[in-house]
DNA sequence: AATAGCAATGAAAGCGCTTACTTTGGTGGC
DNA sequence: GCCACCAAAGTAAGCGCTTTCATTGCTATT
């Protein structure tokens, strides 16, 4: 391994000119510069992370936690996320929690070990307190898609109460009546908050809320077609149905299609998330869009900010708009 | 921060013995191990990632290299391979080359300044002499979805020429005869084995090759609508089409619906990737399954095998397997 | 009882950097 | 010509660990 000493001995100079040209410190003579960069070059020199971060307990990359590696919400986020960290010259580390307490706590560790400047962390199972606890190691986290009152200045979310009203909105005002929801897990506050959007554009047009339209779904999981059916068998004169997320959008579309009814035609459905595969569907999902892409840079440029102690003022509300596509009929 | 030092100072041991409790050193005796874990519980000690690795050059660490951090394909691959790395007790470090040969070159940098102990890769745009120079710096690399000759025993890709010919041969024995080919980039390896398989598949069952039957299409692009609408016009006789890959399947789907074609009934179709949006679009599309669990799987265990030098012996080639749906319809 | 051999521990030398502190030497002001 | 000052470079002390080598105190062998 070629180590600094090497290149301050070919370029004749001390380490720490090295060291301080490679850093771009200010006071090394133009001259001196360009010898050591003619050395490290030519020697193909590499500064070892490990003897740099040691020796200035700054590493020089962000961690992330995520819920899981694979899947069509996480994807688009990382990938954000580790565009806008490399253009500052800084790495992303990414773990997953895998949708356990125990993975989520042993990750933070890992990426806390590896000193991390700075944290971006989704988490569904730690506590807020934990959370607070984390935030105090590392002063640089973000907190993704969650809401703690303690460090509401570096929370990250989207405003899910517009997101259920302009879902709901928009098929009110293509002239549906009979609008069910089916949620999410109600213990998260994701699903509340989109529940009370599609609430307040019922009381916008009029229309009562009624429990019995309402179907408690989960965002994560398959099992949904049961619920859906269910809905269904209800109440047959349902015209449209706000998915809370559009993977609960999928499992309508599976039980419609196993009904023979036609979406958009036969029932209308808007959806949440704009997964990818949403307009691969068909018909394709009406949706609203989570910014996931806004998010990402969002995240980086917060966590950036506190890394460096900028004043950047982070954006802690991102607003969803509705993708019309075709899943939503006209009444009429 | 709570180092070494005050842990070995509060167990009334040296430090040395302290290292050796933590990394599992035979050597020490029972008793000095019992006091050294409850002085480090009682502290809260965290060994400092950066300086063992700097001290011990391993980093218990495993670097990946994807193409992107999202889409269908790397997400479930990177789930697996953390997943079987976390169970040897070491983590992964993922970055993404993002399609350009600058990036994929700077990550494996990144990756090898981080001196991870493995490394697993997945690069299109790095030439085979860059890839030899990669496994010499790090040798215990592994290289997914490609061959490289002189790194035979590193590499894990799966068998694209049984890939092809399964497809083909499955609409074939469903009596298809007129059978077009949309490739990917025939710049690949993959695409040309997975058009040899439906070659031999063709030869087979006596069917003469015709090469305005193929298409040239992209792996990864959108643009195969315009491939696909000239394959039509060109050939309105055709029964079934062999894509070789999911992507390219939502092509054909999109502009068959345009058409007015009923897939699975006026044309059949079979994918290849097993892409998870594959049963979600209607008809259900059948594909050749790229056994994605299993590569990570085997990727994972093959680093590790090699960081420890075992004698695991590597399955260099993974098998695909055809997933019928209700994309292909039997003539006759 | 003397010695060899060994298990268990400790002392201390690094690993490759950064950085506080010190030294050097060239300016300008008087 | 002397001194104060400052930019630029060097010296060397760590950063928190691992690991080699040396030491200690046993037990087993003769």
């Amino acid at each position: 391994m070629i180590t600094i000493k090497e290149v301050s001995e070919l370029a004749q100079v001390s380490q720490a000119t090295v060291s301080r040209a490679l850093n771009g410190h200010a006071t090394v003579k133009e001259a001196n510069k360009i010898k050591v960069f003619e050395a490290i070059e030519k020697l193909g020199y590499k500064p070892n992370s490990f003897a740099q971060a040691l020796a200035s307990s700054r590493s020089n990359s962000i961690g992330m936690l995520v819920g899981t590696l694979e899947g069509p919400f996480f994807g688009p986020l990382m990938h954000n996320v580790e565009n806008n960290v490399r253009k500052k010259n800084m790495h992303l580390i990414v773990t997953s929690g895998q949708e356990s307490k125990d993975k989520e706590t042993d990750s933070i560790r890992f990426l806390q070990s590896k000193q991390v400047d700075g944290l971006i962390v989704i988490a569904d199972r730690l506590s807020d307190d934990e959370l607070i606890k984390i935030a105090k190691n590392t002063p640089a986290t973000i907190i993704l898609n969650r809401y703690v009152p303690e460090l509401y200045k570096q929370c990250i979310c989207i405003d899910n109460e517009l997101g259920g009203y302009i879902a709901t909105k928009h098929m009110l005002e293509l002239g549906h009546k009979k609008i069910a929801c089916i949620t999410g897990q109600l213990s998260k506050l994701d699903s509340r908050d989109r529940l009370q959007g599609y609430r307040n554009a019922l009381a916008e047009f009029g229309i009562n809320y009624e429990a019995s339209l309402i179907a408690e779904g989960r965002f994560d999981h398959d099992g949904n077609h049961e619920k859906v059916r269910r809905l269904l068998d209800r109440h047959s004169d349902i015209t449209a149905i706000f998915c809370q997320n559009d993977n609960i959008a999928l499992a309508v579309y599976d039980v419609c299609s196993d009904r023979g009814l036609t979406i958009g035609e036969d029932i209308s459905i808007v959806g949440f998330d704009n997964d990818t595969y949403s307009q691969h569907i068909r018909p394709k999902l009406t949706t609203v869009n989570f910014p996931v892409i806004e998010m990402g840079i969002e995240a980086a440029n917060s966590v950036l900010s506190l890394v460096h102690k900028d004043k950047h003022q982070i954006n802690n509300k991102l607003s969803p708009e509705l993708v019309i596509r075709n899943s939503v009929k006209k009444l009429n």
